[in-house]
DNA sequence: AATTCGGGGTC
DNA sequence: GACCCAGAATT
């Protein structure tokens, strides 16, 4: 793969990123150390996250976890707490596998090789390369969303950036460009440049330091760049949640420890394709799970009890929540079965499941969705971290 | 090479 | 609504 530009001229594009950037840098809290776990931690909580989402969650995090030491030895479910609202709960999971990995396999010692770090769990081709050259001030190129738009625009590449020769092609100047150069100040120069200057929307052309070398600048093809491929439709799903309260005491349960929101805590609920929210197709889905949660229980003057096919007919729709994930649309709805009591205490509930006082709902884990809901009916932050 | 992983800000 | 964000892991 040959360079679209010069090495002479990368060099020049690298300089005066550089420069630009020591004079705009914002003030970040990861900008205040060169502790490669923190840099780790700040670069794990930026992936498809946005800075102003992340900072408040850096601060509560390495107040809780400030070492590699007190991230390994923690309590999975404190550490996702912390994560709590983040989303990519298996960044979470990843970040305090590798601090284990750190731990154990490097002696607490942050690993310094470019194929250590990209080896600890989470840690792909960007982060590696944020870590090495940010923390180590090593030349490894990190290359993220920023930097994708920024080079191609800069190098006037119109193929779909989400194509790996693209983003390999992309790679090789960014790696020619950061051995050329101060890499730790590079990489967060491209990045910054790629947030403030050279963003997706109305770029400011105007005040970017690499206006008179940037080729899509020069053709006025900077709107046209960069180029992606189109994504697929979100697929709607009805959810159907039981609200089943009992004396203070809410039934929960987890969801499994894989897939999406794995092992966090929601209401018992049903999934079914589609816009599918009709009245009755509700009901039948809620006296199904019904049964799953309550197996041989019947309803007997206004109480579950046991014998029998759970048989109630009657729920009231008491919340309802469109929740949007990347490739999926929930549309949440929150049922009560009408005039049935429940007795906590007599019930053979599947491992997953619980009643928990409506107190102590904030110690779990909890889908943002959930959280919403939680609070409409109940008035409770779940999503407050007490821990 | 394509999918699966959250959630939020912005236009 | 559609887009996109300091991506990685899995298939």
């Amino acid at each position: 793969m040959h360079l679209r530009k010069s090495s002479e001229r990368l060099a020049a594009f690298a300089h005066k990123l550089v420069k630009w950037f020591e004079q705009n840098k914002r003030s970040l809290p990861w900008r205040e150390t060169s502790d490669p776990y923190r840099i780790l931690v700040s670069e794990t909580m930026l992936q498809q996250t946005r800075v102003e989402t992340v900072v408040p969650y850096y601060h509560r995090f390495l107040e809780r976890f400030p070492d590699v030491q007190s991230l390994a030895q923690a309590p999975e479910q404190d550490v996702m707490k912390l994560w709590q609202g983040l989303g990519y709960y298996a960044r979470a999971r990843n970040l305090q596998r590798a601090a284990a990995a750190v731990v154990e396999q490097y002696a607490g010692q942050f690993p310094r090789a470019v194929d250590e770090v990209r080896s600890l769990p989470g840690v792909g081709p960007y982060t590696s390369g944020a870590v090495m050259s940010i923390a180590f001030n090593r030349p490894v190129a990190a290359v993220d969303g920023n930097v994708l738009r920024v080079m191609s625009r800069y190098l006037g590449i119109e193929q779909p950036i989400d194509h790996p020769p693209v983003k390999r092609e992309i790679t090789e100047h960014v790696q020619h460009a950061v051995e050329q150069t101060v890499p730790q100040s590079f990489t967060q120069a491209l990045m910054e440049l790629g947030a403030m200057v050279c963003t997706p929307r109305k770029p400011q052309c105007l005040a970017c330091p690499i206006q008179d070398d940037c080729t899509a600048f020069a053709q006025a093809s900077v709107d046209s760049i960069p180029v992606k491929r189109p994504k697929r439709a979100r697929k709607p799903l009805t959810v159907m949640a039981l609200w089943i309260e009992q004396d203070g005491r809410l039934l929960v349960e987890q969801r499994q420890g894989e897939g999406l929101l794995a092992n966090m805590w929601q209401l018992p609920s049903l999934e079914v394709d589609g816009p599918n929210g009709d009245e009755e197709v509700l009901a039948s889905l809620a006296r199904r799970r019904l049964a799953q949660l309550f197996p041989g229980h019947t309803e007997d003057r206004g109480w579950l009890v046991r014998e029998g096919p759970s048989d109630v007919r009657e729920f009231a729709e008491i919340a309802s929540a469109k929740h949007i994930f990347t490739h999926l649309e929930w549309d949440v709805r929150v049922l009560r079965p009408i005039g049935v009591q429940f007795d906590p205490g007599a019930i053979d509930l599947p491992q997953n499941a619980q009643f928990v006082p409506t107190a102590q709902l904030r110690q779990l884990v909890w889908p943002k969705v959930y959280v919403k809901i939680l609070y409409d009916v109940l008035k409770v932050d779940v999503a407050t971290v007490t821990s």
